[in-house]
DNA sequence: CTGTTAGCGCGTTCAG
DNA sequence: CTGAACGCGCTAACAG
């Protein structure tokens, strides 16, 4: 027989506590006490779980409020149940690319009773694996991958497909068995808008954000080279230039110097293709400099369609692609792995984009702010 | 006398698994059966707590590698050890000001052997207040917070803090007792760059970007009425326009619909401070629109910095906010109170921003890319 | 230096 | 409808 009363163990280190300063939350113990109740009597009236008299419920509920106790999801994934938290991988944060597709993502995970956390590579290999780790150490149920695809990237996605975590990714074809990707037809974008460009008369058309390495192929370069075929045009090799900063993206800066870069050739581009719309800009921005008129002497057009797109001077012909739907089926297709409601071989989706005429290609075309 | 010997048991309901498919992660069990050790010398060798012989850790280590062993950092939790993760709140991820803060913050974080986990806001308190319960259901050891402030965000601040969890804000002076704050002068900066307007001579300045609502006194509106009020200037409220889209923010379009506004009073001003760059540089196209010359008939100045305010036409006057820095620092004080290093009062930071002039405001600024 | 015991908070399982 | 036992994976505390 024991002699003491059994209550609640604390730590045996700290017997007392500073009293107000650390409120030690509530635990399921804490509230069956409280209530009278054995502790699984709680749980299954705060859970739902079970039967459970009304009056119990009641009672427990009560409790539980007032004692603000809050379930420990921790401890509920020890037992092998869900966190209801995926994680979200992105290359960086300063691109609206990145804002649009979370929004589209969290659109469909929070309605679905999901916490979004993000993480985000900052275009580093090193960072996008830690962060991976990260995401598979604290047991979320599922990942959304949106990050630019390298070989040491799709290998630490193999390995995280081989712990059995459902994963999604996103503008970024992989060629892994069990992972659904989704992405947004980036050949054909730049394919059209570039065709545009040899519309208006153009022969002369350079490309600026060429990126180097051991990545895999730029579509939208390659799409720019194809167009420039099946027009009866030649691929220049001086007309493509690099992109300085970082490999797979393009600024400002880099759109500025390649737009000095090709007004010094001695037979220049009268138009010019920006891997993304800030390198356009960083390309309008230089044209200006250099005293061109645009879209006369020098037209240009990005890819994106970001929102300052629209606000230039003038504003930019760019190429839009479906951005929060991309997000917003990726979630759906990461749950319904998640929930094994959708089981079965690996889904792959393509979204078409659309081409935006504006002035910087076009003096013919309407000013709107309007986003339509 | 158990006649059966003990192995490894396995979730009851499925006794045999798909063989490859969901390879269960190994656990401190196995590395440590397969080391012929007890789970506990396992851990020893493992965390280099405590003593193990060399060749044991060598031993387990070898195991551990072969195993893919991974320790789960969720068990641990539960057993009181820190998760050596925090969480940040920010505003929305579109904002360039996000990403160079995160940018600082992970800087810190990174090299502590923190892992940073991010959710956004997206200006909704909901979205707000779940993020935040999110992050403490999922026990991170600390968060920072760089949400606008509101009366019911400082609530649920206030409620964290009880909790016991550490709580750094950021651009957010908060008033409870436990939390430190770091914020840059924007009160100063707006003051700075208003004064910089009236010594170039102008005497009507519009403000674009005031918000309503309950929020706390926007700064950088106080600052730029301040500027005017020692100036001896008054502060004339129809040259006051509010954002339309998003409280406690300003668009582009916020920008561009408020120089019309403001264009079409009777006696306009001739210079405007946005609150912000975005709302600037919709401002300055609706500038071009109206074909006022810039900045001859319309001096336009906003706030923050982004990068692509130096490819403006013409490039932008602003304030720049030392926000990496911020950033760093607040990473530092929160490292401080998670590891208990920093006790005390909370501390308090206030950082200078800086005037950056260039040729939206002033004709005689040299115009340069780059970003010193 | 290594093994044993116990328990973090919860939910599954089986008995009342 | 409710209760008791057990274990998820890990480590503090205390033996050996």
């Amino acid at each position: 027989m024991k002699p003491v009363k059994r209550t609640r163990k604390y730590p045996s280190k700290k017997t007392t506590q500073p009293a107000e300063t650390k409120q030690r939350p509530a635990t399921l113990v804490d509230v069956a006490r409280l209530a009278g109740v054995v502790p699984m009597t709680a749980s299954r009236a705060i859970n739902g779980s079970g039967y459970a008299s009304e009056e119990v419920r009641e009672r427990v509920l009560k409790v539980a409020r007032q004692l603000h106790y809050r379930p420990n999801v921790l401890a509920r994934q020890l037992k092998g149940q869900r966190l209801n938290a995926v994680g979200i991988l992105l290359p960086d944060i300063a691109n609206p690319f990145s804002s649009e597709l979370l929004r589209g993502i969290k659109e469909v995970l929070v309605k679905a009773g999901y916490t979004a956390f993000v993480a985000t590579a900052d275009r580093s290999i090193d960072q996008e694996r830690s962060a991976l780790q990260a995401f598979v150490d604290h047991r979320i149920d599922g990942l959304l991958v949106a990050t630019r695809g390298t070989q040491l990237g799709d290998e630490a996605l193999r390995e995280i497909t081989r712990r059995g975590v459902p994963l999604v990714t996103i503008g970024r074809p992989v060629k892994i068995p069990a992972v659904d990707w989704i992405t947004a037809d980036h050949w054909r974008g730049a394919y059209d808008v570039v065709s545009h460009l040899i519309q208006l008369g153009h022969k002369r058309i350079g490309f600026i954000g060429l990126s180097e390495g051991p990545d895999r192929s730029p579509r939208r370069y390659e799409g720019y080279c194809a167009a420039l075929r099946d027009a009866g045009l030649g691929v220049v090799a001086e007309y493509a230039v690099g992109s300085v900063v970082a490999p797979a993206f393009a600024t400002e800066q880099d759109g500025y110097e390649g737009m000095m870069t090709l007004a010094k050739l001695k037979r220049p581009p009268t138009a010019v293709f920006a891997r993304n719309d800030f390198a356009a800009i960083g390309a309008l921005r230089a044209a200006h400099t250099l005293g061109l008129k645009i879209p006369q002497q020098m037209a240009i057009a990005g890819f994106d369609d970001i929102p300052v797109a629209t606000y230039t001077v003038p504003p930019l012909t760019t190429v839009r692609q479906p951005i929060a739907e991309q997000g917003r089926e990726a979630a759906k297709l990461l749950i319904g792995r998640i929930e094994k409601t959708q089981p079965g071989k690996a889904k792959h989706i393509c979204m078409d984009c659309r081409l935006i005429v504006r002035e910087s290609t076009d003096p013919k075309a309407v000013h709107t702010h309007e986003r339509v």
